[in-house]
RNA sequence: GCCGGGAUGGCGAAAUUGGCAAACGCAGCGGACUUAAAAUCCGCCGCCCGCGAGGGCUUGGGGGUUCGAAGCCCCCUCCCGGCACCA
């Protein structure tokens, strides 16, 4: 911890954050300094960070999450944009449920006394947010809209309810969406929970519809990392669907990858939830199907899908033809195939598939060779072949190396009316319904008579009714609130019930970035009629953590190409530039919990270094997008240098006189810092910009201490090093601003620009290496001419000694940097 | 298995993208100031050999391309993240 400084000069006054960030804090709340105007004329910048869920406290992921977007938002204004930055609260969540029902307070009560208290920690950040345009989607003017939208999206068929096996979280007592199931035991993403699996009528949304547009991410520049994870998510396979025939009129069709093995087939597997088995199950089979299929249903997803496990299925005693050889295979029924992915049913090509090979061996089903590998010489096969070869024992296509006989396999049974191309995704629909209270009402009604019937928007919102009971017994409170589920019918008037189920809270923050622009309009999600306040969008730059990826990342996409073909922006894209920051660590490595114990509290350091040394303390650790451990002991250098800075802004100009050369350097490396700075603020690149910030700092106090360098030259360094501090240490830069006379506000100024020819040195260090090993370097003018380097380096004593005795092949000028001799 | 990202001093990290490896900071060591300490300021600080001048080595490992490689190519090891009986 520090202890107390004793000023350096004595009239300068000891640095005390605390009181510096609190004196500004107040100021520019009081002056609205970053209240932002939509009618302003600067160009537009929208600058828009993740919100946070209101947990209770404000803690260092927050910090390392908001501060650095804060210091480039500051810089982008400095530049002369108009800067929307705004923050909300993404309100809605089951922990101020569970809280509600550990400590009988109101899930609403709850939330909004964290908002306060994180409202109030959030500006001891020295964020520049515009606390006007705040949203909290827990409140009536925000959550209307979702429901809104859940019409608009019903209205199009984007909203559907369907009975499906769904992810159930036993802890959390809800569905989840697949986005929220993770890992390889399927645990839940909340909690942690593994999932089980239920049979419920579910809402959800039709992302699926974009599952094609999704995969394109041109026009914006978003991190490769996300762009792989949800190409990975959505998991495109091109290939065909095939009908086969069978013995009781119905066809199987079969979706496959590899159309050009169809002659290879020598069994057929249908998912046990297949709605063919019934029927194709022969009486004799049936008792050993029920057992089979009740089995597989007993199972969980885990244990059906864990990739080590052996393939196992039971024959249903019927057969179906294949359309292409006019084969007769037989139909099993297995439980490696998975009724939600392509048709639920998969031929079975054993030669040129490893798990189809498995599952032939056995049962003893036939190896049929249809891909020749390249010397082949009619051996049996020890596991199947799934390289290219040339398509044998396939009727017409023998001969056709397999890739061309994709296509040409197609295009033949599409003739024939029994193929055709298909693309089939992984990607499932959003279920969007979750059996909890504390998030948005699904405004739909059953009506014994009307059946589904959707709130009217004029009777919007329905409000979460604020006497609910928050008792412990897995069930949502809303089901048991009989005001609440006991409505009249829209359509008739009979008796009728409401929806219990809410939304996911994923659907609240798919598209709150436009709330931000209307925060309180009462006429639609925000006033996109209004062309000042439309001309924020899209998104310029968006940055939040990684760990949204596949989630809100996806939904926020969705959203934003649903709104655009409900009319309601002109663009498919919600952000243009996206950037990810890491994760911020405990100290020992590991993710920080309460459990572990290894919880940093930012306030502890806000209060002994001050808000501006930890912001820049976060900035510095490493590149924004890593992350990493928490080490308390690197921010005494942050401090140090602030401190220093403090000192050199205040002391009077170097007295003596100025001198010609010394002032040409001092323009020079404070062009040279700027072009720095402003290069690495817009690459994200904090550490290096604080790198750059410190070395100019040290020069500046070798040049103090030369004296050699006038008042004017001295002032305007200053003056530029406070502008460039500014964005990352916002609190000293404008008291250091305002005590050296200068007029409020720093973050008003321009940003400062540089000359490029003035940050030109007028000499460089040139390298001279024998071999390419170092042997000397001198410095000389920047215009010597590749001749006397050459001979400069030829005569230099250092390389001398390397170069005697040997020849001399050649020598290398490299303009700007190095010699090279080459010798023998 | 597939996809993505990594590996650089005691530590966090830099390196104009093929041209001085280790900027900046932490820790450490030495010095100044002090009765003393803290704070502050100055200096040193990759490894090995050498009293020294100096020399050799060094970016996870091995090969290659090049006058020149932390960076490019091939092979390998390890770490982190995502996906995975997906037909």
């Amino acid at each position: 911890m520090t202890q107390t400084r004793e000023p350096v000069e004595g009239r300068i006054e000891r640095y005390v954050p605390p009181a510096v960030e609190a004196k500004w804090q107040a100021r520019w709340e009081q002056d609205g300094l970053y209240t932002v105007r939509d009618d302003d004329p600067r160009p537009k910048y929208y600058f828009l960070t993740m919100y946070p869920y209101p947990s209770g406290d404000l803690h260092i992921g927050h910090w390392y999450a908001e501060t650095p977007p804060d210091t480039k938002a500051r810089y982008l204004r400095m530049r002369g944009y108009n800067v929307l930055f705004p923050y909300g609260f993404d309100a809605f969540g089951l922990p101020a449920e569970n809280a509600a029902i550990r400590n009988q307070v109101h899930p609403f009560k709850w939330t909004m006394e964290n908002i306060a208290h994180m409202r109030e920690q959030a500006k001891r950040m020295g964020t520049m947010f515009d606390w006007s345009r705040e949203v909290i989607t827990c409140l009536p003017e925000y959550y209307k809209w979702n429901q809104w939208f859940f019409l608009q999206f019903y209205k199009r068929g984007l909203a559907y309810r369907q009975k499906a096996a769904v992810d159930w979280c036993p802890n959390c007592n809800t569905t989840l969406a697949r986005e929220q199931v993770w890992g390889e035991d399927r645990h839940c993403e909340r909690c942690g929970t593994p999932v089980i699996k239920r049979d419920l009528e579910q809402w959800f949304f039709r992302i699926t519809a974009y599952a094609e547009e999704l995969l394109d991410f041109q026009g914006i520049d978003w991190p490769e990392r996300v762009k792989a994870m949800q190409t990975n998510w959505i998991g495109r396979s091109e290939g065909a669907n095939i009908t086969f025939s069978t013995d009781v009129g119905e066809p199987i069709t079969v979706f496959t990858t590899r159309p050009d093995t169809i002659y290879g087939v020598t069994f057929m597997v249908l998912a046990p939830e297949h709605p063919l088995v019934e029927r194709l199950t022969t009486p004799e089979r049936k008792a050993e199907i029920d057992a089979y299929v009740e089995q597989a249903r007993r199972q969980t997803e885990i244990e059906r899908t864990a990739a080590d496990r052996t393939k196992t299925g039971v024959f249903t005693g019927s057969y179906c033809v294949n359309p292409y050889s006019g084969e007769r295979v037989p139909v099993y029924v297995g439980d490696y195939v998975l009724a939600t992915y392509g048709t639920g049913a998969v031929m079975g090509v054993p030669a040129h598939d490893q798990r189809d090979f498995e599952f032939a061996q056995k049962y003893g089903l036939e190896i049929k060779l249809v891909i020749a590998p390249p010397d082949y010489r009619g051996e049996p096969l020890e596991q199947a072949y799934v390289d290219e070869g040339v398509m044998v024992n396939s009727g017409p296509f023998d001969g056709t190396p397999n890739e061309e006989g994709m296509d040409a396999v197609i295009a033949y049974g599409a003739e024939r009316g029994f193929a055709s191309k298909a693309v089939t995704y992984r990607l499932r629909d959003w279920l969007v319904s979750r059996q909890r209270y504390w998030g948005t009402p699904i405004p739909i009604i059953y009506c014994p008579k009307c059946g589904t019937v959707p709130v009217p928007e004029n009777d919007l919102p329905v409000l979460l009714p604020e006497d609910a009971d928050f008792l412990p017994t897995g069930e949502s409170p809303l089901k048991y609130h009989e005001g609440f589920r006991k409505v009249k019918c829209p359509q008739c008037g009979e008796d009728a019930e409401r929806e219990t189920d809410t939304m996911d809270t994923f659907v609240d923050s798919s598209w709150y970035q436009y709330r931000y622009l209307s925060p309180h309009y009462d006429r639609a999600p925000f006033d996109y009629t209004n062309p000042a306040i439309k001309s924020w969008l899209p998104v310029t730059q968006y940055t939040g953590g990684i760990e949204h990826a596949t989630m809100h990342l996806m939904y926020f996409r969705f959203f934003t190409k649903a709104m655009r073909d409900l009319g309601l922006v002109d663009f498919g894209e919600p952000a243009l530039h996206l950037f990810n920051q890491g994760v911020i660590l405990g100290p020992d490595g590991e993710k920080m919990s309460k459990s572990r114990g290894n919880v940093v509290n930012p306030d502890d350091y806000v209060s002994t270094y001050g808000a501006d040394t930890f912001r820049c303390y976060l900035m510095f650790i490493g590149p924004w997008s890593e992350g990493g451990p928490y080490r308390p002991e690197g921010i005494e250098g942050l401090s140090r240098w602030l401190n220093r800075v403090w000192t050199l802004a205040q002391q009077p100009a170097p007295s003596g006189a100025p001198e010609e050369e010394a002032v040409r350097d001092l323009e020079r490396q404070r062009h040279r810092t700027i072009r720095v700075v402003t290069e690495d603020m817009e690459a994200f690149r904090f550490n290096t910009m604080l790198a750059r910030l410190m070395e100019f700092t040290t020069y500046l106090a070798r040049v103090r201490e030369a004296g050699n360098v006038g008042r004017m030259a001295w002032e305007r360094a200053v003056e530029t090093l406070l502008l460039l501090v500014a964005p990352a240490a916002p609190h000293i830069a404008e008291e250091l601003w305002e005590r050296t006379g200068r007029p409020y506000s720093i973050h008003q100024q321009a940003w400062p620009q540089w000359d490029e020819a003035l940050a030109a040195a007028e000499t460089f260090t040139l390298v001279v290496q024998v071999n390419g090993k170092l042997r000397d370097r001198f410095d000389v003018p920047v215009d010597i001419s590749e001749e006397q380097a050459k001979e400069m380096a030829l005569a230099s004593p250092k390389v001398q000694p390397h170069v005697q005795g040997h020849q001399v092949q050649r020598v290398l000028y490299v303009p700007g940097r190095l010699v090279n001799i080459v010798v023998r």
